[in-house]
DNA sequence: GTATCATTCAAACATGCGTTTGAAACGATT
DNA sequence: AATCGTTTCAAACGCATGTTTGAATGATAC
C-alpha cells in the first residue's frame, strides 16, 4: 500500500534495478511499465530514464549485471577443469556441469534474487523482442565458443554440426525447466517442483547428458520402421 | 504499401486471422497491435472486435484454430500405435514420435502457415500472459494425460514422477528448437537450418529420446567424482 | 555563506493502445 | 421495391505508455 517496497536502504539506481527485475520477471518484458518499477522501487518515474537514459537502457542493465556474473561464473569453472585436466579432453558430463550447472545453481537459490533472473532470461531467449535477444548474443559471444570448443575435444567421435545442435537442445531444455515451472503443472497436473529447489537441477542434468550423447539419427539402438534410407 | 497485403480473396475473419498470426509471430503477443494487424488484412479496425469480441477473443482464437488441429493428429497417432500394438505397451520412441513428430512436422510444412504458428506455440508456452497460458492448457488437458500414460507402461521401471519431469524437459527443447532458430546462430555462428526444414525434426528427435532414457540420476553409466552418496 | 554539482520531484507532452459508436454499404428475403 | 440482418467504415473515446521539462532539493567544496 504504501509507496516504498524495495529495500529502503539501497540508493535508487540499486532499488529500481531490482525492482525492475521483479516486475519483468512477473508480468513480463512490456508489461512492465516504468510506473509500476518506479513505484515499486519507491523512486520517482523520471529517475528511471535520469539513470539509464531509457527504457531499453534499464532493461540491459538489469540483464547485464546478471549476465556478467552468470557467464564470468561459467569460465572460471570452464578453466578450472581444463587446469586440472592438464590438456587431456573433458569429460562431457564435466562440460554440462559447468554450463548448465551455474545457472540452475542460481535459479535454487532462493536467497539472491537470482531466481527470478532465471526464470526471465529463460524466457527471453524465444523473446521477439529483438534488442535484448541481441544484447543476451552480445553477452554470451565470449562464454559459447569456449564450451563448444571443449565438448568438440569431448566428442570427437560425433559430427560437429550434430554436437551445435544438441547444444542448442540442452539450451532450450534448460530455458524452457526454469522459466515454466507452470508449464510443468500442465504436464504433471500435481506440482513437482514444489518440494525442493534443488529437484531441477537433479532431474535435468541426467537428461541433458542423455539427450547429448544419444546415438546419432537412423542408427538407433532399437531401429524399427523409419524412412528406409535417405541418400546423404 | 497499398492497404491490402493479405490474400484478398479469403473472406474478413480468416484474412485478420491470418494476419494476427504472422504479426503476433513477429513482434509478440503485445506489440502486435489491433491497427497493425487490421492494416495487414485489409480490413477496417473495427472489425477485429467486430469478428472476435476483443483482442483476448482473436488471440485465442488464432491459437485455437490449429491447436485443435495439432491435438487430434496427436490423438489419432496415438490411437493408432495403441490400436496395432492390441495392448502390448508401445515403444518409447514410438510415443515420442507421435506427440512430437506431429508438430515438428507442422514446423517444418512451409507450404501451411503451420511452421510460424509452431514459433508462436513454442514461444508463448513460457510467456507470463495468464490468459494464454490457462488457454493452452485447457487446450492440452485432453491429449496430456493419454500420452502420460502411455509413457507410463512404456517406461515400467522408471519412476512415474521422473517420466514426468523427462516430459516437461522434450517439451521445453522442442518449444526452444521451435521458436529459437535465431538462438541456435547463437551457438553455431552459421545457419544449421538454412538447408532444410526437415533437418529439425531428424536431429531432434533422437535427443529427445536419450533424455528420455538417461539413466537415473546418481548412478551414471560413467560415474566419476561427484557428490560421493546422497541421503535418499 | 555561497556556488556547484548531482539528484529528486510534480506536471505535462505526444503517441499508441483497445474499444465503442453510429452511420453507411451490402445481400438476401419478402 | 422495400425491409431486415450482417458487415464495413471513419471517427472518436478513455486510458496507459515512454519521455521531457524546469523547478526544487540536497550535499559538497570553496
Amino acid at each position: 500500500m504504501h509507496p516504498v517496497e524495495s529495500t529502503p536502504g539501497a540508493d535508487t539506481r540499486e532499488r529500481i534495478l531490482d525492482a525492475a527485475e521483479a516486475l519483468i520477471v512477473e508480468h513480463g518484458l512490456e508489461a512492465a511499465s516504468l510506473r509500476m518499477i518506479t513505484r515499486k522501487a519507491g523512486a520517482n518515474l523520471a529517475a528511471a530514464n535520469y539513470h539509464f537514459g531509457s527504457k531499453d537502457g534499464l532493461v540491459q542493465a538489469v540483464f547485464r549485471r546478471r549476465l556478467a556474473w552468470l557467464n564470468e561464473a561459467r569460465l572460471q569453472a570452464l578453466d578450472c577443469l581444463e587446469r586440472e585436466a592438464a590438456g587431456a579432453p573433458l569429460k562431457p558430463h564435466q562440460i554440462v556441469e559447468a554450463f548448465f550447472g551455474v545457472p540452475l545453481r542460481m535459479a535454487a537459490d532462493s536467497s539472491a534474487g537470482g531466481q527470478a533472473f532465471m526464470r526471465l532470461l529463460g524466457r527471453t531467449c524465444a523473446e521477439p523482442s529483438a534488442f535484448v535477444r541481441r544484447f543476451i548474443a552480445d553477452e554470451h559471444a565470449a562464454v559459447v565458443p569456449r564450451f563448444k570448443q571443449a565438448l568438440f575435444r569431448a566428442l570427437p567421435d560425433v559430427p560437429q554440426e550434430e554436437i551445435l545442435w544438441r547444444f542448442h537442445f540442452m539450451l532450450g531444455a534448460m530455458s524452457y525447466a526454469i522459466s515454466g515451472i507452470d508449464a510443468l503443472q500442465l504436464v504433471a497436473g500435481a506440482d513437482l517442483a514444489g518440494d525442493d529447489p534443488q529437484a531441477l537441477a537433479r532431474r535435468l542434468m541426467p537428461f541433458l547428458l542423455g539427450g547429448l550423447r544419444a546415438p546419432l539419427h537412423g542408427q538407433s539402438d532399437q531401429a524399427k520402421e523409419k524412412s528406409p534410407r535417405r541418400a546423404a
